[in-house]
DNA sequence: CCCGAACCTGAAAAAAGCCTGAACCTTTAC
DNA sequence: GTAAAGGTTCAGGCTTTTTTCAGGTTCGGG
């Protein structure tokens, strides 16, 4: 994990470097305004420490600027300004939290694990079969630029054929499992939405097919090209 | 948006209502710990104010439990505790901010609009889909040139959508974060707004649609040209 | 080579889900 | 208080999904 310290009060600047360490974080200082905007737009730090009162550039306009080129990062805002007019715009500005100095360290990296905490964020559920995918969020089934939308039925039974892989899946695991338990769904309904999904598949014109293994049951493969 | 405020100060949990309400969240309101816990468990809200003190269940463990059961809405504590030792204790149970009483109501919209801020969203009083943009400061939904005004419920479910990006969105979820998860909206009120916003989608000719995928829900999709 | 079991698939019926106009109710603004 | 805006309910009609069915094809063992 990196951080970026923009903090003119070099001391200061040390001391949260140290500080930082010990959690884990590589930090660069930059003591003026100008420069701290500079590296942090280079976008690889996780973390940014942003100081208000600085040489050249305050944090604010720092602040904006990296929200305005897309620079996520969780950034802290540390000040010796307790107004509240401040605050709010230090937050508007597109900082995640605002600290008054003086504060204690204990304190600082509290707030420093709280914006990390969050790192888990939006995960695009996708399953995948070569270059085929099930995007799990959106339903649909895509290779390449080609999608197609697939009904309920049809997700589930493609569902369970991608997180199996390349193993056979049998006709009364998959009734089992897309029908219910206890339906009365007969082999034929199986049938018919594998020929559904293979019209689908044929129309995406994926290296991909369903192989029927008589009396075992289906199983997804590569169409060698 | 929904919030929920954990407060046993009966006059100040109705002004966090009040205040939220100006900022388009419907606040659920629970006045002890146990039952704040409950409904945050729900997993419906979309941001949570909770106090330290509280009849039943301090803030500190209702944070805790709520994490462990993977909620994510970023937590608020607010409280009249100046410790650091509280606010570090705050922070490491699983709250994204500690706003110590007394403050001003501009510093905790501040606070409420960082905590909302989707990563990498820039301009904060706007969400956008491609080229369809909502304000949501005037509810006003937009495409090049022309705006429609949106009604609060229509409002709140294209807020969804749009934060969803192109993923599905279920009745249900519409239902519980749109009308409340206790509330007894049917299937039928969601439609009759998608409904609405799909006139409201094509009064403004924007090339977006909210494409119903049976049985799975709805979501947006841009329209190709 | 022949037969039956297993499988495929188009079509159509049945069921489930969805859309929407309109009437009616509630809240808000003045 | 009143009107307008917003919200809810309802019913009939429409669309898509799911099931059913029947005739055809494929496969493997005898």
């Amino acid at each position: 994990m990196r951080a970026l310290i923009v903090e003119d009060d070099k001391a200061l600047a040390r001391t949260l470097g140290e500080m930082l360490k010990s959690v884990h974080f590589e930090s660069d200082i930059c003591n003026d305004g100008e420069s701290g905007l500079d590296w942090g737009l280079s976008g690889d730090y996780d973390l940014v420490v942003l100081d208000i009162m600085l040489p050249m550039k305050d944090g604010f306009s720092i602040a904006r600027e990296l929200r305005k080129a897309k620079i996520a990062a969780p950034i802290l805002m540390l000040t010796a300004r307790t107004e509240t007019d401040d605050k709010v715009r230090g937050l508007d500005s597109g900082a995640d939290y605002y600290l008054t100095k003086p504060f204690e360290m204990s304190e600082l990296l509290a707030c420093v694990r709280a914006l990390t905490r969050r790192q888990g964020e939006v995960v695009m559920d996708e399953l995948s079969f070569g270059d085929l995918k099930l995007n799990l969020s959106t339903c649909d089934l895509s290779w390449g630029d080609k999608k197609v939308r697939l009904g309920k039925k049809e997700f589930s039974l493609m569902h369970i054929f991608m997180s199996n892989g390349e193993a056979v899946v049998s006709k009364d695991t998959l009734i089992n499992k897309v029908w219910g338990f206890e339906s009365d769904a007969e082999d034929n309904n199986v049938e018919v939405y594998i020929s559904f999904l293979r019209k689908k598949l044929a129309f995406l014109k994926a290296p991909v097919q369903i192989a029927t293994l008589r009396k075992f049951g289906y199983r997804l493969e590569r169409t060698d090209t």
